[in-house]
DNA sequence: AAGTGGTCTAGACCACGGG
DNA sequence: CCGTGGTCTAGACCACTTG
């Protein structure tokens, strides 16, 4: 117990909740007070890490009354293979995905099949486009169309592209992803689209479209992910008044 | 400027970047110093405020470097009618969103087409579910179906049933959704939810399930909406890292 | 009245970015 | 090096819930 910062505590709390290492039968949590008397820290900083918990849906608190446990007893919410959890949240577990197609090339910007809302690019820009064609459990998941700025990127192995693009840019090049603007729709699939999942033409698609910023604000990437409507559910929790 | 809370706070910066009343050529914002300045409030005060608005999306903050406005010169992200804000966010404006056709009964809990990702129910409990067809600028929109718990909420007005729901149980009976479950999916329409669309049958929906929750943990209500795919776009930001 | 979480202040030191 | 935002502490008072 030396030295917890704000992430060290929450994540030690994730732990403690998960073991039911922690709170009551009723799922109430100790008191703030009583918290404190365990852990190191100031009110602050205990707040900060329960706050957080709050946000990705772990436990809800209540003026006057405590912090309580959501799922106590229960299960967590069933989020099954597949499932997307869309803030850092209750989704966890391994997924199996994999590339079974992938594409790359590079083109201008009247080439591209859709722009992130806001910027506006030079006529002479251009961008790498990739498309993946991913499975989850060996079956078909998701179309993925996305356009990386080569100014930013550089070079893009065909290593990167198997596994999770933004992890490796993180590691290989120290671009770190800060914020993302999220546009989801559903469409009718195209012929090609409906192909790759074993549907008819016209069947319907969960659409995420993202537009990638880096923490300087630089749009880094923006993508268009077509879901086999089967298997993806996004799952959020929302926290109203904070 | 007396007595500024975070709230308050908060408020007067999105109103001064909406009126371009704050902020250098290059978007950049005063430091938080400078901010100090200004506002007489602590930093602890001032940075809950620039937090909240780093969270909708209105600003980034660099470590180093300062605070940046989005969208200084150019405008807010293109959000249209019928798009929908999944934070508290840039959506803003006015829907002019009616309901055109509703009924509602009390049912069984054998007879809910769906239930809640956690929560179990005994056998006897009776849900009110109330079905509504609803227009955005007089063109066919949403189809909802909720089923709200009625030893919560009493009866349900038939006024309530033509505006926002959780709005009338808000004012009426100090009944306030504290945090939401929400799961997206797209699946195909049925015959009689494609009539209303003037879709056809199997054409796309998008669909929000969502279970709302009172503050003091408590169901209030689970429901799910499907929405013409042509229509509604859901928007979120989503700031990493925090 | 007692105990809970919610808000706010004042101050310190740290980590990062850019001259 | 300086100025920036990021983290953390200690302490105070407020608002709400419950007995």
């Amino acid at each position: 117990m030396t030295k917890l910062s704000i992430e060290d505590l929450a994540a030690e709390l994730i732990r403690k909740i998960e073991a039911g290492d922690i709170g009551n039968e009723q799922g109430k949590m100790p008191s703030e007070r009583e918290l404190l008397a365990i852990y190191p820290v100031s009110r602050y900083t205990l707040r900060q890490a329960l706050n957080k918990l709050s946000k990705m849906g772990w436990i809800y608190q209540m003026q006057g009354r405590g912090s309580y446990i959501r799922f106590h007893n229960n299960q967590k919410p069933t989020i099954e293979q597949g499932d997307l959890g869309f803030n850092e949240d209750l989704t966890r577990g391994e997924k199996n995905i994999r590339t079974v197609k992938a594409s790359k090339r590079l083109v201008k910007v009247s080439e591209a099949l859709f722009l992130p809302s806001q910027k506006q690019f030079a006529k002479d820009q251009h961008f790498i486009e990739v498309q993946r064609f991913r499975t989850l459990d060996d079956k078909p998941y998701l179309i993925e169309r996305s356009y990386y700025i080569p100014e930013i990127v550089g070079e893009i192995s065909e290593t990167m592209m198997e596994g999770s693009m933004f992890q490796a840019l993180a590691e290989e090049k120290q671009l770190t992803v800060a914020f993302i603007d999220k546009f989801i729709q559903s469409k009718p699939l195209s012929q090609e689209q409906a192909a790759f999942f074993h549907l008819e033409e016209g069947m319907p698609a969960l659409i995420v479209r993202d537009d990638s910023y880096l923490r300087n604000g630089e749009l880094l990437a923006f993508s268009m992910i077509h879901y086999d409507y089967r298997m993806a559910t996004l799952y959020m929790h929302k926290k109203l008044f904070v």
